[in-house]
DNA sequence: AAAAAAC
């Protein structure tokens, strides 16, 4: 497609006439009131603070103002939000879109909503109740895309519906596993010491008391009794199977000394039968391309550094061996120590917890994600994943935890919490993960990972086994990521740090006041069953435009950092469950949340940094299916240019002409850019020459490379490095200009 | 000039 379609765009769009100062922290003198600072007549004031001159700002047509921005190449673009992608429209996501669900009116339909629901309830009351959008739905009452997620569903169909009620055949049967048989069977072998967990997650089997009466004669590779009711909690989700079937050709590249190699099929490597059991009941078929490579290379105890495009199944990747390898070798000292402590304490109850795995996650919402998962592959088992993190009731997962906890998942400031009130001691911890470990270790948190993995009582590297995951893996990251990891495996599935080619990215000219009028269309030519996320750059940013899209009639939400724990997980909820299919989110909600359905991702403020955007966009396009990203870019997102325009043209997606000499522009205005900031003191001679070597590891195309990078030295700080097939996308950042990493932020830093 | 993560 042609790429200048978009020149003369800003000129087109300085002839627009809307009422530009609206646009977000446009010039007039109105202020702004975070809703959630605002009194109880908060939707009255709001709707003043915003007065009827924003609405006749808005009651421009929009989409009738949006069509002359567009020369007509690009007019093909939006018409594809309507199913007609020029390109992608023979792609099963998409071709079950009808044609006329963009045009469809609803300009009318909008103006009816900025009408109707102007004033509507206070932020409190429409948290989660805003079907607004869908009372307009008349215009969008076709359903879109759905073909796109009926499609593997069924395909999982040959190898589960055959397992699928037997998952567990071989622990005995369970022909009768009615209520009153699952009773029964509990009562068999383990009477009076299992109670059910409290706190609705309580997923593990155990309790408090087992582990006074817990014998040696417990074999914890050995099934517990089957819970109907459990088991429908965990399971009954719409499907979580994942269809990689098509990507079997996916490079990928394994290094380090004595790589096990991948498997094919789940049965390949022997997980043990309540693994086997519960990957069945999660209709899982065959592993994904990081999970062939991952399980065999964990359960064979080594170290790891997995990159991995976003939602390529990443966590189960490293639950299923790490829960896998617990059952083989049971509590161990763990439960000693567990014993002793409450001991100790004197008080039944009181005893800290000796968890066997870790796993840290930089986000609340991760976290519990994490530990959703992790109770599906727990089922069965005497294992208690247990989940801390901020924001919530602190006594309530004490008491979680001192109901057992073999597996915890949590936020580094809430463990470090727990750990200095001594509920959790990390001394027999044998497994630590690090999910979105890019994030783990960057600025913000790397202090914190310190105080946990090294300041404290875990094993020594070398003495646990440590994994570490992400979509993308910056240089600096990988150099400190080295400090947690022995004689590691760096895996590389797909491209490193590059987004999947299953999300189709555009990149659009607009200028900040006209970012709402543009979402505003964009929203109106998406189907009303499928989930946008719209991402903001900041927390005020993101109440703003919730605030805005609210009073214009739409069912939208908002998460980020400043609201109360309850309400982000409402609007978490909220969104997934399709009852505010607009979520309006900062960072927060850019890493590692599985959202299904979410059809479209919008930069309405592209982010200062590429793997803040490769993570962004990754929640969408999931396990095989389609997505679309769009992203706003105008002059204040040069700093990103380069870097977005390796990109798409990586993931083989169309660049716009004005982007690509934008980035040549930019490329030699800043020819002598520096360093990342956070190496600009004290990054010595020695990290460049680890940076420097194993660069050429990653050209030999599909062969797995025994040589020599398990442990102590760099991967691909050159060009050579990741350039080739295995890119971590930042082409030009790290090696092929000026060979620095450089990262100037939105606001200069 | 920001987000996130403990209270």
């Amino acid at each position: 497609m042609s790429h200048v379609a978009v020149d003369g765009l800003d000129q087109q769009l300085s002839a627009l006439d809307l009422n530009s100062a609206d646009g977000q922290g446009g010039g007039t003198g109105r202020r702004y009131i975070p809703p959630h600072l605002r009194n109880k007549d908060a939707g009255k004031n709001a709707g003043n603070a915003y007065s009827s001159s924003r609405q006749s700002g808005y009651s421009v047509p929009p989409v009738l103002s949006c069509y002359p921005r567009y020369p007509s190449q690009e007019l093909s673009f939006y018409h594809a939000y309507g199913g007609a992608w020029p390109d992608r429209c023979d792609s099963p996501g998409w071709d079950g879109a009808p044609n006329n669900c963009f045009v469809n009116g609803f300009h009318d339909n909008r103006m009816n909503g900025a009408g109707n629901f102007t004033r509507g309830p206070s932020r409190s009351d429409r948290s989660g109740r805003g079907s607004f959008r869908g009372n307009r739905g008349g215009t969008f009452s076709q359903p879109m895309h759905n073909a796109a997620y009926s499609g593997f569903e069924n395909k999982d169909g040959g190898w589960n519906t055959a397992l699928n009620r037997d998952a567990y055949s071989s622990f005995g049967g369970r022909p009768d596993r009615g209520k009153s048989a699952f009773f029964n069977d509990r009562g068999t072998g383990s009477r009076g010491r299992y109670e059910r967990g409290g706190f609705s997650a309580g997923g593990g089997m155990g309790n408090s008391r087992w582990v006074e009466e817990s014998r040696d004669e417990e074999d914890w590779s050995k099934p517990t009794p089957p819970n109907e009711r459990l088991e429908h909690e965990l399971f009954s989700a719409s499907n979580t199977g994942i269809n990689f079937e098509k990507y079997d050709d996916i490079p990928v590249e394994a290094t380090g000394s004595n790589c096990p190699g991948p498997i094919d099929n789940f049965h390949d490597v022997d997980m043990g039968e309540i693994v086997m059991g519960n990957i069945t009941l999660s209709r899982y078929t065959r592993p994904t391309p990081v999970q062939k490579h991952a399980i065999p290379i964990i359960k064979a105890k080594r170290d790891l550094m997995a990159c991995a495009q976003t939602g390529s199944g990443k966590t189960a990747a490293f639950l299923l061996p790490v829960l896998s390898q617990i059952y083989t070798d049971g509590p161990g000292e763990a439960l000693q120590a567990s014993k002793t402590s409450g001991q100790e304490n004197g008080k039944y109850g009181r005893r800290k917890q000796y968890p066997i795995s870790l796993v840290l996650a930089p986000t609340r919402e991760l976290a519990l994600q994490i530990y959703d998962e992790a109770r599906k592959f727990a089922y069965r088992s005497r294992v208690r994943p247990c989940v801390v993190y901020g924001g919530a009731d602190i006594g309530q997962q004490i008491r979680d935890l001192e109901r057992g906890c073999h597996l915890l998942v949590a936020t580094p400031g809430r463990l470090v919490d727990m750990m200095e009130r001594g509920k959790i001691g990390l001394d027999y911890c044998n497994y630590l993960v690090l999910d979105e470990a890019d994030r783990m270790l960057d600025m913000g948190f790397e202090p914190q990972i310190r105080r946990i993995v090294e300041q404290d009582t875990m094993p020594p590297k070398g003495a646990r086994q440590t994994m570490m995951f992400s979509a993308t893996f910056p240089k600096e990251i990988q150099i400190l990521a080295r400090d947690f990891l022995e004689e590691y495996i760096f895996l590389a599935v797909g491209r490193v740090g590059s987004t999947s080619e299953n999300i189709t990215q555009k990149v659009v000219w607009v200028e900040e006041s006209d970012k709402r009028s543009f979402l505003l269309d964009l929203l109106n030519a998406t189907g009303k069953d499928s989930l946008t996320l719209v991402f903001v750059e900041t927390k005020k940013g993101a109440d703003a435009l919730e605030d805005f899209l609210y009073r214009e009639g739409y069912a939208c939400t908002s998460i980020h950092g400043d609201r109360s724990q309850r309400d982000r997980e409402e609007a978490l909820h909220q969104f997934r469950s399709g009852r505010c299919p607009i979520m309006v989110a900062t960072a927060v909600a850019a890493r590692g949340l599985d959202i299904s359905n979410v059809k479209h991702v919008i930069n309405f403020d592209l982010p200062s940094d590429i793997e803040e955007y490769v993570h962004r966009i990754g929640r969408t396009g999931r396990v095989g299916n389609l997505g679309l990203a769009t992203s706003f870019y105008n002059d204040k997102n040069s700093n990103i240019t380069k870097d977005l325009l390796d990109i798409l043209v990586e993931a083989k997606q169309e660049v716009p002409s004005w982007l690509e000499s934008l980035a040549f522009e930019h490329q030699h205005k800043n020819s002598t850019r520096g360093r990342s900031k956070r190496f600009s003191g004290g990054f010595g001679a020695r990290d460049y020459r680890q940076m420097a070597v194993g660069g050429n590891s990653f050209g030999n195309r599909g062969v797995r490379s025994a040589g020599g990078h398990g442990g102590n030295r760099g991967f691909g700080g050159n060009k050579g490095g990741f350039g080739n097939f295995v890119s971590d996308g930042y082409g030009g950042s790290y090696g092929n200009y000026g060979g620095s990493y450089t990262q100037v932020d939105w606001w200069g830093n």
